[in-house]
DNA sequence: CCGATTGTTTGACGAGTATCCAACGATCAA
DNA sequence: TTGATCGTTGGATACTCGTCAAACAATCGG
């Protein structure tokens, strides 16, 4: 049985307000961050620096960022493998991201 | 009598998740768009697209934005001009306003 | 001085949101 | 099948936020 993935917007349909909104909170934007190193990383992982937070919220924080765009979801089993839509965004708006890791790393 | 500037963040105070913030919101990024054409902004021009909310609601958003460090204000007389902190925001975050002009253009 | 203009401040209200907890469904391992 | 694991969903709660309205301060023009 092939990967099913979670619903997302289409590339085009990925707003920029919703972006800056999504990724305007101290854990989405942490979230962000883990992403761009490129891994894809399961929702339980630990070492994330997200340890204090209930597992639920930490899932609500991954709905926001799929649902603006920014991340796709793949289900595999009981795992949903997340990871950023880099080429999507960088299509989208480019240089974004870009900066940003410039900027979460400065 | 010199002019005087609304109290604001210093270059290196700037933090990027309160800029994302201050700019994941309608109203806030279209004043972005306004500001990014590089005119100083007086804060009842009329024809910003703004003419839908009361004066204080702008006043409250371009308060947002001046104190996440996206905007600096000089006070001169009964007006307020209002101009993109470009140089420091280019310097601490760099790409991510030409990034974010390109994403408003598109 | 007086009235009009410009913008802020405060309070109020509704909507949205971040968080936790408990319960649940689905999946995997033994 | 049984139990453990992974993640979502729903409710509850507290907090933030966007908006308006009214009052206010400061300034300018006459």
């Amino acid at each position: 049985m092939p990967d099913e993935w979670l619903p997302q917007p289409a590339t085009e349909d990925i707003q920029l307000v919703k972006v800056l909104h999504a990724l305007g909170d101290p854990v989405r934007l942490q979230l962000l961050s883990i992403y761009l190193e490129g891994r894809e990383v399961s929702c339980a992982m630990e070492g994330l620096g997200l340890d204090h937070l209930h597992k639920s919220t930490v899932s609500h924080h991954m709905k926001v960022l799929r649902e603006a765009g920014v991340t796709a979801t793949r289900v595999a089993g009981r795992n949903r493998f997340v990871r950023l839509r880099r080429d999507d965004l960088d299509r989208r708006f480019p240089g974004l991201l870009d900066a940003l890791l410039k900027g979460l790393e400065g």
